[in-house]
DNA sequence: ACTCGGTCCTA
DNA sequence: GTAGGACCGAGTC
């Protein structure tokens, strides 16, 4: 029996030094990112180190025990010691920051013990263990390469260090190469030659050579220091006189504490093997398929030295070890739903109110009987003050059925009364998920609340672009690995869906307070991210303002005409009757007209027509391009379905979708606007979208003429003109575009005149046409594609555009090279928009998208800011100027729909343009003016 | 009842 | 060539 033997045999401890280890691997490995996005280049070098130990676990000479050691806190006693230790350490890389909480995850995964202590440094904790297990006789094995840790080698006592970056073994052998002392004498040398990373001053001209020949002459550092007669070099012995302090405060520095009480004790880091299943999934989730592939072959899963012959049963085995040691660091305690609260008397609420103003912030989220914040109706309350510590409070449930009764709960109003002070206290910051959802629920029901954070927005801020999304679930997977309580579970799904107010309050309770906790844990993790990745500006400048001025400009909605919209849908519906019996004429006979496949059965099959295209999924295209083409050719059936198309189109999507949503308590429309629905800033619409109300054709334009103002007032709508061309112009900096735009002409005409010598109408459109496909992030094919020219032809152009414009190629050029080498872009005002993985990808043409968006993002984004920020001033500008009766209704990226009162038109017309074209200011200057076209009606389409 | 592709509306 | 959302038919569960 082998298990026989390992009784007998040394415990052997390896330590390994986490912290230093992931510096190392990020510098060393190219940026990877995991399926998520996220950068992981550190984190699988980590991986790969902790398999290769584990490997180590069946030879003989292996580990029995093992832990991972990591730095908890900035602040150490050295700080107290010396307040410059390690000041002037830069910020760690930005790639690299979301990486650390994936090295306790990845250490977690392979089941191994993780320490941290807070006030104690990684090496610090390392020196504990090492000589408490020395004290016991066990061998021990630090895996770092650090040098300041190479004072605690000692051979004969069994204490090596491994450096797994290049596997090798550092006994007192390599110190004594390296150092020219042995192990006992390297915190002398180090504290003369002093380390510019952690700020240790040493002695100013003495360097490793001097460090190590002093001490190897002296013997040790006071020596040195009392023997400065016997040295001749006159600069090294006045430098040494001089920064004798110096030297031994950073004797001090250097000095490993090894005399803490350990944070586990030793018997819990024994390891016998590595458990597949929490390593499994880590693997998967990370997309690390290499080692997936080795886990799943089970050859290579590292196994006990003990076993007999290794293998599966062995790995099980060892599942009944102690569970991983976790820090009990504020959002790294685990969930757990059996400590929240359900309140339901006055003095919980009072009591948690308390506990609220004592942190100074709080957490939290409204639960309702509907997605709607504009028709819900309260169910209750979550607040979160702490990870754990949440509660529940609901106001708004009733019993599941008629026949039973509502449960005990507070009254609403009694429940609002006493929050009301809080969520309105400007000392109190109040934070949530997705906050206008909730900011509108509670201005509906009277309360103005503010400050606000909101994790959804500062998630998007730091993370616009990742292949995450920013939902509170999705983002508790990622940051915590945790899965919250999926909303299926309490209310089920499609026609046998409860509300929440239904629900009854124990699973209400630990479904609500759950979103309240992961908020606050997700507010703990994130907020401090906006300012080390340098996207706080533009957070508190720019998005957060916002969270109230939308939820504002939602509250208000927009008037509909009901009974026009109703009477568009019918004449939509005659003319479309009538479409209908033409083209089964034409078509020999009915089918549906709405199905692609239908139709181009009919077009290229019954019909025999010829030059069909097919797509991917082996079906003729039947798009405008292809209707065109055979309208063009005679084809009257491919002329009337496009009619058809579009009439079927506006009827559906806006005059009866229209008037399905007009809110019956207001009689208007309340879109909602999403602060992180585009990856380039841009607010998107929902709910209906009104963010893309047709104005080109004829027809479509009608729809505009619904929406109305209310009786007694007009709707004023302020656009910018050709903001996206301004601000190219001012970001790749080429003169002749910025004079042209300061003298007003015709930015069109000059590129034509530039391009082709001339400036006709056709060679107008052209020019404009280029000028957009710059914006868009040009290609020579699809400019040629645009054009209908060759392809050289538009290469050609493109080449001319450069030459005559020379800063649009730079800026093209600079975007992109950005871009590769950071993984996003920004914008004037410091927006980020990532392109990991994409902008790398070996796929031409996804890497092609990638960067063809890459060249957009920081125009169209900054157009996004500039009328953010005017948008975040407007109602305070309208306020000061006596015009607080003028509402801002809606946002259409490059234009603002107000609803003026009668005779109050010029005025807020003044002051609406004057906030629009200042918006870049204070904080920029631009090299163009932003004109701001401004007009005004009894409806919107009158307005433009 | 859900998802996907095709289509088409906007800036 | 950029950025979105909505509707429909059709295929899947």
């Amino acid at each position: 029996m082998p298990e026989a033997t390992t009784p007998t045999a040394t415990p052997h401890l390896y330590l390994v030094d986490g912290s230093s280890y992931i510096f190392r691997a990020y510098h060393r490995l190219p940026p990877l990112t995991n399926r998520h996005g996220v950068p992981a280049g550190a984190v699988y070098g980590y991986t790969t180190m902790l398999w290769k130990l584990a490997g180590d676990l069946s030879r003989a000479d292996g580990p029995t025990h093992m832990a991972v050691i990591l730095d908890a806190s900035e602040s150490t006693h050295r700080n107290v010691m010396y307040d410059q230790y390690k000041a002037h350490r830069p910020p760690p890389p930005e790639d690299l920051v979301p990486q650390f909480p994936l090295i306790r995850t990845a250490t977690r995964a392979f089941s191994i013990p993780c320490i941290e202590e807070d006030g104690l440094e990684a090496d610090d904790i390392i020196a504990c263990y090492a000589l408490a297990a020395k004290a016991k006789g066990w061998k021990v094995t630090i895996v770092s390469s650090d040098k300041d840790l190479m004072q605690l080698i000692d051979e004969d006592a069994g204490i090596d260090m491994l450096d797994t970056m290049n596997d090798r073994r550092i006994g007192r052998e390599q110190v004594m190469e390296k150092f020219g002392v042995p192990p006992e004498k390297v915190g002398d040398v180090l504290a003369l030659m002093g380390d510019s990373v952690d700020n240790v001053p040493g002695v100013p001209g003495i360097g490793p050579k001097t460090a190590s020949q002093l001490i190897q002459q002296f013997g040790d550092l006071e020596t040195v220091l009392a023997s400065t007669d016997q040295i001749t070099k006159p600069k090294l012995k006045q430098s040494l006189i001089d920064h004798a302090d110096a030297a031994r405060l950073s004797r001090e520095l250097v000095r490993l504490v090894c005399d803490s009480p350990l944070p586990e004790p030793l018997e819990d880091l024994a390891l016998k093997g590595i458990p597949p299943e929490p390593l499994r999934d880590f693997l998967t989730d990370q997309g690390f398929k290499t080692l997936l592939a080795r886990l799943e072959s089970g050859g290579s899963v590292p196994t006990p030295r003990s076993s007999s012959g290794g293998g599966f049963n062995d790995v099980m085995a060892s599942l009944d070890r102690k569970p991983t040691v976790e820090p009990a660091a504020p959002d790294r305690q685990e969930v757990d739903r059996s400590k929240y609260e359900t309140v339901i008397d006055e003095a919980a609420l009072d009591r948690w109110i308390a506990n609220a103003r004592a942190t100074g912030y709080l957490a939290l989220d409204t639960e309702t009987d509907c997605i709607d914040c504009q028709v819900a109706k309260l169910a209750g309350i979550s607040l979160a003050v702490a990870p754990n510590r949440a509660c529940y409070i609901p106001t708004g449930h009733s019993g599941a059925d008629l026949y039973s009764d509502a449960p005990s709960q507070l009254p609403q109003d009694v429940v609002l009364a006493k929050l009301k002070p809080l969520l309105e206290d400007p000392a109190i910051l109040k934070i949530g998920h997705n906050f206008k959802y909730d900011w509108v629920m509670f201005s509906r029901l009277g309360i103005e609340v503010a400050p606000v954070d909101d994790t959804m927005v500062i998630s998007f801020d730091l993370d616009a672009g990742r292949s995450f999304g920013h939902g509170l679930e999705e983002l508790a997977k990622l940051h915590f690995e945790h899965e919250c309580i999926p909303f299926k579970q309490l209310c089920g799904s499609g026609a046998k869906q409860i509300t929440f107010d239904k629900v009854p309050l124990p699973q209400a309770t630990e479904y609500a307070a759950e979103d309240a906790d992961i908020c606050l844990r997700l507010w703990l993790r994130m907020k401090p991210r906006l300012a080390q990745e340098n996207v706080a500006r533009v957070y508190e400048r720019v998005d957060k303002p916002l969270v109230a001025v939308i939820g504002r400009m939602e509250r208000r909605g927009i008037r509909v005409d009901r009974e026009y919209l109703a009477r568009l849908s019918a004449e939509f519906s005659k003319d479309i009757a009538a479409l209908e019996e033409k083209i089964y004429e034409a078509a020999c006979g009915p089918f549906t007209i709405g199905s692609p496949q239908q139709l181009g059965d009919v077009l290229y099959g019954r019909l025999g027509l010829k030059g069909g295209r097919k797509g991917k999924s082996g079906h003729y295209s039947t798009d405008v391009n292809e209707l065109e083409r055979l309208a063009a050719e005679g084809v009257e059936c491919a002329t009337l379905v496009l009619d058809w198309r579009q009439l079927t189109k506006l009827r559906s999507t806006y005059t009866d979708a229209l008037q399905a949503v007009i809110n019956p308590e207001t009689g208007r429309v309340h879109t909602s606007f999403s602060l992180t629905g585009a990856q380039t800033g841009r607010l998107s619409s929902n709910d209906p979208n009104l963010q893309n109300i047709p104005i080109r054709t004829e027809a479509g334009r009608k729809i505009r003429d619904a929406f109305v103002a209310d009786p007694g007032h007009k709707l004023l709508s302020a656009d910018y003109s050709q903001i996206e061309l301004r601000l190219a112009a001012h970001m790749a900096d080429v003169p002749q575009l910025k004079d042209a735009f300061r003298n007003g002409d015709d930015i069109h005409s000059l590129t034509a005149e530039e391009l082709f010598g001339a400036s006709d109408r056709e060679s107008r459109n052209k020019a404009k046409t280029v000028n957009f496909a710059i914006l868009y992030g040009i290609s020579s094919w699809g400019l040629a594609g645009r054009l209908g020219v060759p392809k050289d032809e538009g290469k050609a152009i493109i080449d001319r555009y450069f030459e005559r414009f020379p800063g649009i190629r730079d800026y093209i050029h600079g975007t992109l090279s950005f871009v590769r080498q950071h993984g996003y872009t920004r914008t004037l005002f410091g927006r980020k928009t990532h392109f990991e993985p994409n902008i790398r990808s070996p796929n031409p043409s996804i890497r092609g998208g990638a960067e063809r968006a890459a060249i957009n993002a920081p125009i169209q984004g900054t157009s996004a800011d500039l009328i953010k920020r005017a948008m975040a001033r407007m109602d305070g500008a309208l306020a000061d100027a006596g015009l607080s009766d003028v509402k801002m209704l809606l946002q259409v990226h490059d234009e603002l729909v107000f609803e003026v009162p009668d005779g109050r038109e010029e005025a807020a017309a003044e002051v609406i343009k004057g906030v629009m074209a200042e918006a870049a200011g204070p904080a920029m200057q631009l090299d163009v003016p932003l004109d701001v076209e401004v007009g005004w009606g009894a409806n919107w389409g009158a307005a433009h």
